[in-house]
DNA sequence: TGTACATCAGTGAACGCGCGTTCACTGATGTAC
DNA sequence: TGTACATCAGTGAACGCGCGTTCACTGATGTAC
């Protein structure tokens, strides 16, 4: 994991330093683009304009649009993990709705505060771009934290219909994915928690609830609660 | 309601005849186009050149590309409710699980089938446009069929933590708005079905579930199987 | 430490493309008498 | 029924704009001897 830094050299020339500093700023720039004009609206000579530098200038740093944007759902995705990440660490083990409640809070703040951001991950699919392989790791850290409080819980998780053979079947392999000792409705239980998690957020910011929620941290409070308990999560 | 048809002449001639026809065709087309290159890849010209004709034209019929995207919304929100409710209909009344599975199966179907409309209308906002009044009733025809559904339910919601107050205050508006006597705790899982419902359709739509779930048909079931049963809805 | 060469960042011009919208116009369809 | 005028659909040209990407280039930074 970390051969790639440890073959860096340590003391990074002055070459090497301007570049990290304007892929960063690129990124930035393109980052607040994206807030402001959603991901169709992202411009690679737009960013370019804005840095002062010509466009051509960029494609020294990313190789096209479409790796920039990979670029920025990848960070997208390791900013919302570490936000949840951090904010569950910040709550005693043994505390696991602390942990729960924590971690979902998290996510939506980091939404509500990123939500063209947000719409990249989880709103539709840009057309004529597919995610590649490099976004999959990022995209499982907040799925991985919430199997890990799930797996500290006690509780049952809430009783469910039999489940269909190739339910079972994808339950099976989700367990060898991702270790563990889940039972194979806890397992499903967490798929639909985090499905749920993720349909609660975007119904906020994609403005489903407007004219029906007016306080939406207590909705999003009270969902993940009952979530809590959907998986077996209490106290 | 239907005021706007009764003024209509009866017999309507030709000119009119060729406006409907001709309107119909450009929503027809725009349509195969946003399914192929997505809403921010809908293009006035675009439309007008595959009809042969020049783009000025369309002018005649649709103000500007918004309105245009707007017709394609609200036929949009109409035909998924449509085919929801054909669906339930089709069902004996007292089945209330039965009804409760053609209404969410229709949707997801649908959602399937056209699943550039569906994230026209449950995907990320457009950047830049906002959804008109017109919309809203179109939107809730799925929302309030469900609800007619539960309304005949005689089960029990899942229980829930308390209610905080803001979200009880919102109950009483939406249950003033809706009608019928639901009690807070089953409105509140009627929204959380909902909320869910359209959650787990998007994730299958938008990519989230590749790699963990194969038979989508099957998980879909189990969830909205769970979801009835936390509206009361049963046998 | 000093020089010769290699590497690389950034420039500026260009290619080829598409877009939404406006406007003065022609010619066909509809309407009133 | 026939004519004169009004309405409206569709044309073609234009405005002004922005985009991604390529390429030959200059000049600065880094490296090997």
């Amino acid at each position: 994991m970390l051969s790639g830094y440890a073959m860096l050299p340590v003391v990074t020339n002055a070459r090497e330093r301007a570049r990290t500093e304007l892929t960063r700023e690129i990124k930035d720039l393109a980052r607040r683009h994206l807030a402001e004009h959603g991901a169709a609206g992202l411009s690679l000579r737009a960013v370019a304009r804005d840095l002062g530098m010509v466009s051509s200038a960029v494609y020294r740093y990313f190789p096209s649009r479409d790796e920039l944007l990979t670029a920025l759902i990848i960070d997208a995705y390791d900013a919302v993990g570490a936000a949840a990440e951090t904010a569950a660490a910040g709550v005693r083990r043994g505390d696991l709705l602390g942990r729960w409640l924590a971690a979902t809070r998290a996510v939506r703040e980091w939404a509500v505060a990123h939500p063209q951001e947000w719409a990249l991950l989880f709103g539709s699919p840009v057309p004529g771009y597919a995610a590649p392989r490099d976004t999959v790791d990022p995209a499982a850290r907040i799925p991985l934290l919430l199997l890990a409080v799930i797996a500290d819980g006690t509780g049952d998780p809430a009783p469910l219909p039999p489940l269909p053979r190739q339910v079972r079947t994808d339950l099976a392999a989700l367990r060898r994915q991702v270790g563990g000792t889940f039972s194979e409705p806890l397992l499903a239980r967490a798929v639909m928690a985090w499905t749920h998690l993720v349909g609660c957020i975007s119904f906020e910011l994609f403005g489903h609830l407007v004219g029906s929620v007016t306080d939406y941290p207590a909705w999003f409070d009270l969902q993940v609660r009952a979530l809590a308990t959907s998986v077996g999560v209490s106290r």
